[in-house]
RNA sequence: AGGGGUAUCGCCAAGCGGUAAGGCAAAUGGCUCUGACCCAUUCAUCGUAGGUUCGAAUCCUGCUACCCCUGCCA
């Protein structure tokens, strides 16, 4: 049992009911560090039969949008996790409101007319106490007064802030009288202009936490330091109104998902697609869900890998091979399996009649029979992959080399008897065959664009043209057997032999979208 | 007067005073019309220095390293 269960379990047996909550901030799309985030979430819920609400941290109009709460929505439905209420930080602004009224009638909070440059300076530094502002020692009634007429409109953006009366002398940076309000005109998408103050993030959240009954706010490590201003929030504000809960939410951390090679920053990610370097936040190089389920993720491999990495509170950057294991498992089972050669090597079969043609049945998926079967047609041309021919073979080669012998999937047995030009001339034989190698027709197989994804650039690195790799999702071309061209379902996930797995782009019915390959290199 | 955290195999991670689980990765071998899957085998004395104890990854002390915090973002 880990630590976030501990406490799950401790609210139980005071007698709490478990109530839990997801607080996406809709400014963007889910990533692979939110799914991880939240399928712990989800898995307390589930565990310890409990709620979840989804919460939308919706405090700051400048960055937020019903298109993002939509594709959040999306998301979480897609991944499985499960939620049992929809609710919003805004649905709360006017009992936000009311909290912070009775904060200033305790003398717990200040209106503050520094700016922004003032504030910052008289806050102090890491080990160097700050100084009182000039406001902070205003009367009550006159904090009354100018907090409503912060509300009313009366003063302009940034002229004034609501903040909490802690402690400027605090080694904690969040106790010096953190900022709880601030006037901001910005339209809302839920609410409109009908607010020009909008709360913090501390503030909001604790508080809604508290008005949700929830029994456990599981949060990431970087949220340590407010758990403090966290609980100064709602220890203050019992009593401000009615129907809260008696016990206060209790906050826990654990530490957040980091993956190589991802940049796992909405900030980022964000900055990708703002910049066009990315088709958008479901490009298929991009680590959020939307951008993993296009490049064929299935939704249960990414659940799985992110309940096989930790909870705990270490630093943690997981290899993508932990990530890719899960996918290749998963898609092993379902995946559609299809000859495709990338890169084109014919091959002529010089015993076999130039006008005849064989039709080979070969499984979809042999690890399932209800997949059924599909046709594949051979004749004297044939394509074999570059790949999987050797001039200059390394030991324990398996594929062709001159003089060597090949299975044909599905098919006959080869013997490589010569290389003209760029052709390798072949006979059908009835020796020992070293591995098996996959073909396509030459006269039937079709023609597909193939692209192939770069991983997204390591964490830190500075963001130019070069390293995001744009031109990395390049286009090859490769011959698929005819009948994967006469299918027409985006949906399907296809395997295709020995090449990795690709998934049919729904953009374009001929393009394919390499995801992952089965070996470094192979 | 800085504070808050974390340190167990290359990467995740169990362990909570009784003699280091498991997974990923890697390697070797077997099987195989996917070099896949599957099967078998191999792979750590626990950041460091002391201390307590019959016995310590687990308790104590001192070091060291790394992460987070100085938004009117969340």
């Amino acid at each position: 049992m880990n630590f976030i269960e501990e406490g799950v379990v401790k609210a139980r047996d005071r007698g709490q009911d478990i109530i839990l909550r997801y607080p996406p901030e809709p400014n963007g799309y889910l990533h692979i560090g939110h799914a991880k985030a939240f399928s712990i979430t989800n898995s307390m819920r589930n565990q310890y039969h409990g709620r979840a609400n989804l919460r939308f941290d919706d405090t700051n109009p400048a960055k937020e949008s019903m298109h993002y709460v939509e594709n959040i929505k999306r998301d979480l439905n897609w991944l499985g996790i499960k939620y049992d209420r929809v609710v919003f930080a805004s649905d709360y602004y006017e009992q936000l409101y009311t909290c912070a009224v009775h904060l200033i009638k305790q003398g717990l909070a200040y209106v503050d007319d520094s700016t922004m440059d003032e504030i910052k300076a008289l806050r102090g530094e890491l080990g160097v106490p700050g100084k009182p502002s000039p406001y902070r020692d205003r009367s009550v009634a006159e904090n009354l007064d100018l907090f409503a007429r912060m509300r009313a409109g009366e003063f302009p953006d940034g002229s004034r802030v609501l903040r909490a009366k802690i402690d400027m002398a605090s080694p904690n940076m969040n106790l010096r009288d953190p900022v709880l309000y601030r006037i901001n005109r910005q339209t809302h998408y839920r609410t409109g202009n009908q607010w020009c103050i909008y709360p913090m993030y501390d503030f909001a959240h604790s508080l809604s936490d508290y008005l949700e009954h929830i029994s456990n706010s599981l949060c990431s490590l970087e949220f340590e330091d407010h758990r403090p201003l966290y609980n100064w929030c709602i220890a203050n504000c019992q009593g401000a109104l009615p129907n809260l809960p008696k016990f206060p939410p209790e906050q826990y951390e654990f530490s957040r998902l980091n993956i190589e090679q991802f940049v796992m920053s909405k900030r980022w990610l964000k900055k990708f697609v703002d910049e066009g370097l990315v088709d958008g936040w479901d490009d298929p190089r991009m680590p959020t869900v939307a951008g993993m389920r296009r490049r064929g993720y299935p939704a249960t491999a990414i659940m799985d890998f992110v309940q096989s990495t930790g909870i705990t509170k270490n630093v943690m950057t997981v290899p993508l091979s932990a990530l890719e294991f899960y996918v290749r498992t998963e898609l092993d089972k379902v995946a559609t399996r299809v000859s495709v050669v990338e890169n084109p090597l014919k091959v002529k079969i010089v015993n076999y009649p130039a006008d005849k043609t064989e039709t080979f049945t070969v499984d979809n998926n042999p690890h399932d029979p209800a997949a059924g079967t599909h046709a594949m047609t051979f004749s004297n041309e044939i394509y074999l992959d570059g790949d999987d021919f050797s001039d200059n073979p390394p030991p324990k080669y398996k594929r062709l080399t001159v003089g060597g012998v090949v299975q044909l999937r599905g098919a006959y047995k080869i013997k490589c008897l010569r290389k003209v030009g760029d052709t390798l001339e072949c006979e059908i034989t009835d020796d020992k065959a070293k591995g098996v190698v996959q073909y396509v027709d030459a006269r039937t197989g079709v023609k597909a664009e193939i692209r192939s994804f770069a991983p997204l650039l390591k964490a830190g690195t500075a963001l130019t043209e070069d390293n995001i790799n744009r031109d990395s999702l390049y286009r090859s071309t490769a011959y698929v057997e005819k009948w994967l061209a006469e299918q027409n379902n985006p949906s399907t996930k296809y395997q295709f032999m020995r090449k990795g797995y690709y998934v049919l782009d729904a953009k374009d019915s001929l393009v394919f979208n390499k995801t992952i390959s089965l070996r470094e290199g192979f």
